[in-house]
Order: C-alpha cells, then structure tokens, then sequence
DNA sequence: CGTAGTGTTGAGTCAAGTCAATGGTTGTGG
DNA sequence: CCACAACCATTGACTTGACTCAACACTACG
C-alpha cells in the first residue's frame, strides 16, 4: 500500500463508501479518476434543462440546487446539496438533463468526465451498484418532498424542509449544537416548499417568536431538534442513513 | 438460438431493451430468471413503508401505485405503475421501503427473488445499467411530479396528470384514438395531485363541460390531446422516451 | 452613497378546502 | 332477481390558508 495524496475524489469514496462496501480496490479506482476543479460563482448554473451533461460533478465546498421551471416561469426547487455531494448521478444515464442544477453559493466543483466515470462503473459492477443506491436514495428524498408539499399544511412543511437540512449537515460533519448555516433566501425556502415568499416568511416569523427557531442572517439555530421534529411530521428514516 | 415460450419476463425484457442496448445473451439471462406468477385484488399492497423487499416485481397486468402518509394519515400518491412496469427496482439497493406499493386494480405480478436479480445485475453490467436507466427515468417522473404539485395551479395540474397517463398508456399500446382506461377514483386523483376529492371533482366537471375530457365510469376520452397538453403544461420531455 | 437584493408588514382577495347532504353504481349474498 | 351495503360522484353553502399587491426597511457591496 503506497501513500496517497489526499483529493477531492475521496469525498466521492467516502460518501459512495458511507452507504455500500466498497474494496480497497474499488476506493483506489474511484480516486484515481480523472478530474478537474473549478470555482463557481452563486447562482451559476452547471446543467440546464434539455443539456447534455459532459461530466459528472461533485460538490466539494458550496451549496447547490436542482430545479424545473413551468412554462409560465414558476420555479420548484427540487432538491438541495450539500458539501461532498455528487450532483450529477441522476443524468448517468439519461443523454439529456430534465432539470437545472445551480450553485446555491460560490462552489468548487470537482468534474469527472462522464466516459470515464461511466467506463469505471461498467467494468466494476461494485461501484456501480454504489452509485446506484447514491440515486436511489437521492429519489426517496424526492419522493419525501412531494409528500411534504402535497400534503402538508406549510408550517408543518417548512418546519420538516429544516429538519431535513439540520439533519443532513449534522450528518456531513456541517452543524454544531443545532446550528447551521442555510444559505438560502426566503424566495428560495418558498421554491422548495411551494409557497410564496410572504408565507415563508410570515411563517418563519412565527416559528421564531415561538421560539422553535433562532435565525440571524443565514444561520439558523434549532434550540429542541425534537421538537421541530414533531411540529415538522420528521422522520428521518427516507434518508436511509446507516443500515 | 433455440425457441423459447412466451413468458412474464418478456415484458421485462421489453422494458429494458425499450430504453437500453441489451445483447441477445443478456435478454437471455432475464427471461431466466426465476420468478412466479400470483394475483392480486384490487387495493392489495405488496410492499408497506419499512418492508425488506425480498422480492422485485413485474406488473404484467393491471395498475398500481406507490404512496407514502403523512404522520396524521393524509395519504401522497407518488406515482402510478401501468401494466408492462417494473415495481421494486427503486428498492433494490435499499434495505427497507420508504413507502407502499399497492394494486389499483386486480392485478397480476410476477415475483422474482431480489437475490437472482441483483445476482444477475451484479454479473452482467449491461443489465444493470438498464435497470439503472429504468430508475432514473422513475425518477424522472417524480421531479415533474413535485414540479406539478408545487406549483401548478389545480385545474393545470390535473391536466397535466391526465396528459401523463394518457401519454404513457399511448406508449404502452393501451390507449386507442384517444380512448383510455384510468381506473381512479377521484380520492385516488386527488391524492396523486395535492388537492381534494370535492376540488378534483368540480376541475373534472369543468373539464368535460369544456369538452376537454369525456368520461364514463373509468374510461376517458381525450378529444384532443394537443389542447389538453397545453392547458396542462405537459411536455413529454422528462418521460426520456425514445433518443 | 446609491442600487439591488432581501426581509417584513398590512390589507384585501381568492383558490382550494371543509362540511354535509343527496344520488348513483357496483357488488354480494340470500 | 332483489335488497342491502359500501363506495363513489356530485352539489351547495360556507370557511380559510395561502396568495396578491404594495409599501417600506434593512443589508451588502461596489
């Protein structure tokens, strides 16, 4: 076993490693794919709907976003990523994106060209399996959200849209005692939740002054996780973390 | 190339090879795969939230649907699964189900062990692949979904529904001149779009006063598709059909 | 210090929900 | 074949959660 210089890649292994076995020898192709880094400005888009996606993308540092416009412009965010995650899985094997996927903040990302990603998964089915159940969960949180926004009232949905951050960053290593940064904009918490934002806010304003909720700026702190959980309908099972 | 008699598996094989290059040898080995053959009655679930699937099934006819419940039991429609589809895919690389599966209909499945499927995948990359593509055009549909209900206003969003159904039914070979089955109860409607029975009710009534849609019992006739796209907002872009 | 993006608030409206009753359909068992 | 039960569709009257419109305040940043 040689030393290796630490790379963007081993987020990629840490976080296909997180939810599948993988060998050392998966570990050590994945690492050594080929890539490039780059630094997006906020609100850059890397895919829009209709492309063709070149490469497959891993969120180093930064938030982004997927989202689908209707033909009148309305805008739904469908879902959020934080630092480490891969962004690009879902179109691996689809020749044309149905979604945009935008930075939520300045990012790097690291680019993995498709081909090789793609040859990689075909000759070591182990990896490929890994990213396979990287999308499927990714599709059990879609399928959490349309529950959260056909059916929940929205302080109830808002409340669960903040549990599922709180959790996940927690989860990555990114909260400190129930605080967290969320760089997003109210309009944005509204595309999310599908609400307007004078709702968002009006309810935000309520879950402060009950003091379910602490925000200054972007950050956000949760007093009583459990709390929120119970008025947010939370379960954090969809995330399908360890198991 | 020996005979062979006609089987379930076909149609499994027919829906991978609809969206993926499968060689000869590879539609070999899935029409080989063990599976049995049951039937259902109408409203039977197969998999409920938090179910280790064991097995991964082949809808070869029928309709079914998979939900989630909110924790005061108001029930989400997350997607509807017409005769010829693939059920369990998306829980194929998860240990439980972050939903249920249930028949629409009286239905007829075929059942093939989780194991000898993903045996099979694991061996042969090609299949899963397809099988990967088939998720993610899944996958697809539950992001327009979100899209629909989050921001499409009720009588647009039912539309948009109907024009999904009729589209894929088209497809599927199950729709003539227009002319579908949709074996839905307007509950069942309303919770696959975020809205009640009695609002679902007066947009179908509206519809069909507008000569949109005709309707007797379960069967619907649409007169003009283009029209009802529009309205809808539907473009059949996300269901990554042929390309 | 101006400009653009956000956040906050009030007043008024409306799309969709709630509640409740009626009638129609389907299926089943006697 | 009828009668009952269960489910489903339809409608009216009323309510409301969320939206719209329109100010105004705050903050960040060149």
């Amino acid at each position: 076993m040689h030393s290796r210089s630490p790379s963007p890649l081993d987020l990629l292994v840490r976080k296909l490693a997180a939810n599948s076995a993988l060998s050392h020898e998966d570990r050590d192709h994945v690492r050594s794919l080929p890539h490039r880094l780059i630094t997006l400005a906020a609100h850059s888009y890397t895919t829009r709907e209709g492309d063709r996606p070149s490469h497959c993308e891993l969120l180093v540092s930064g938030f982004a976003f997927r989202s689908k416009l209707t033909g009148t412009g309305l805008r739904q965010i469908l879902s959020l990523h934080l630092p480490g995650d891969p962004l690009d899985f879902q179109n691996l094997f689809l020749e044309r994106s149905d979604h945009n996927v935008q930075m939520l903040t300045r990012a790097q990302l690291a680019l993995i060209p498709m081909k090789a990603l793609k040859a990689l998964a075909m000759s070591r089915s182990t990896i490929l399996a890994a990213i396979m159940r990287h999308t499927q969960i990714d599709s059990s949180i879609f399928r959490e959200w349309t529950l959260n926004i056909g059916r929940r009232a929205a302080r109830t949905r808002i409340a669960h849209f903040l549990c599922e951050i709180a959790y996940r960053l927690k989860a990555g290593g990114l909260a400190r005692n129930g605080v967290f940064d969320l760089p997003m904009s109210q309009e944005q918490i509204a595309d999310s939740t599908g609400l307007t934002t004078v709702h968002v806010n009006r309810v935000l304003m309520r879950l402060h002054a009950e003091g379910l909720i602490h925000r200054s700026r972007r950050t956000v702190r949760v007093p009583d996780f459990d709390k929120l959980s119970e008025i947010g309908d939370f379960n954090p099972r969809y995330l399908h973390q360890g198991s």
